[in-house]
DNA sequence: TCTTTTTTGAAACATACATTCCAATTATAT
DNA sequence: ATATAATTGGAATGTATGTTTCAAAAAAGA
């Protein structure tokens, strides 16, 4: 009986994964999300909930790209030390590639919410700490292979 | 016969750089500014300007001072690549004191306004460059002088 | 002490946005 | 075709916050 959606959920967070990429959180405004995804306000609230709901929806979304890369990277490599060349190379080519300066959206995010948004604060630490969970396990496992030199920890390479 | 200013313009300054640099530029508001400072809302209007221009303000200094550290390191080395050496160790050492994750404050500011303001982002595009040549300079010279390799260009290590 | 010019404080103003409302519209199922 | 329930458009609302205003207070010199 009802009416159903009237547009695709991914191709309407894309467009608003580049609308918050290029012009930032706070400059970013729901008008632009209106006039650049085609769909009225109400929908937006409607289907996305609110502006901040919105962004978090895309930031999760982009870590977890990111995490999906990490893992691909891996898969690829034979050894560890290879999978964390892998891994950098992938960083390199994503900041060469960004001629417009756009940065990374997790940083961009940080600067701009981490300090007025507690719950975004939180979630972006402990991917923080995920991460340096992640690099730790690879380079011990590198180091037990003997792929990998013992001068340092793990713990201290990863942070690295 | 004209009344004096009551308040220390650079205690004034540090005090909301320290704001600026804490909770970021747009979760700063005028209020806060008032209420750290000390002094109220017109004193602040008419000795700095409005929030942006004092920003800018606090954004020259920034630079200024970096500038200086440079210079200052690259008096006490006794080679090019030495300078290099403790101009580096000089980020290292601002990053690990920032253990609140503050971040720096130039960066910060393009996240936040370089895609607002025209003129923001000018000047830390040129700043950005300015720090390319001076880069470029250091390895050059260093490079000259048999300190540093030709593998590469003085302008690619530069970059790097 | 009186005049002059600033500084100060509080309230008023302006505005840019996020968010909500509601009537009109639209698609689906019966 | 009709009833139903969601979607849509645009106006209305609310609010946070930057900025201005203006009269009262304060300092410095004559």
């Amino acid at each position: 009986m009802p009416r159903s959606e009237d547009f695709n959920r991914e191709t309407v967070l894309a467009k608003a994964r580049d609308l918050f990429w290029n012009k930032g959180y706070n400059s970013t405004t729901m008008s632009d999300l209106v006039h650049e995804t085609g769909l009225n306000r109400s929908s937006i609230y409607n289907s996305f909930g609110n502006k901040k709901a919105i962004y978090k929806t895309l930031l999760i979304q982009y870590q977890e790209e990111n995490e999906r890369i990490y893992t691909s990277a891996l898969i690829r490599a034979s050894n560890p030390l290879e999978g964390i060349h892998f891994v950098f190379e992938n960083f390199i080519e994503e900041i060469v590639k960004d001629t417009q300066g756009k940065g990374c959206f997790s940083i961009n995010c940080k600067v701009e919410l981490s300090r007025e948004d507690e719950s975004i604060k939180d979630y972006l630490e402990k991917m923080q700490e995920h991460r340096i969970e992640f690099f730790t396990g690879l380079v011990q496992e590198g180091q037990d292979a003997q792929f990998i030199n013992t001068n340092q920890t793990a713990l201290q390479y990863a942070y690295f």
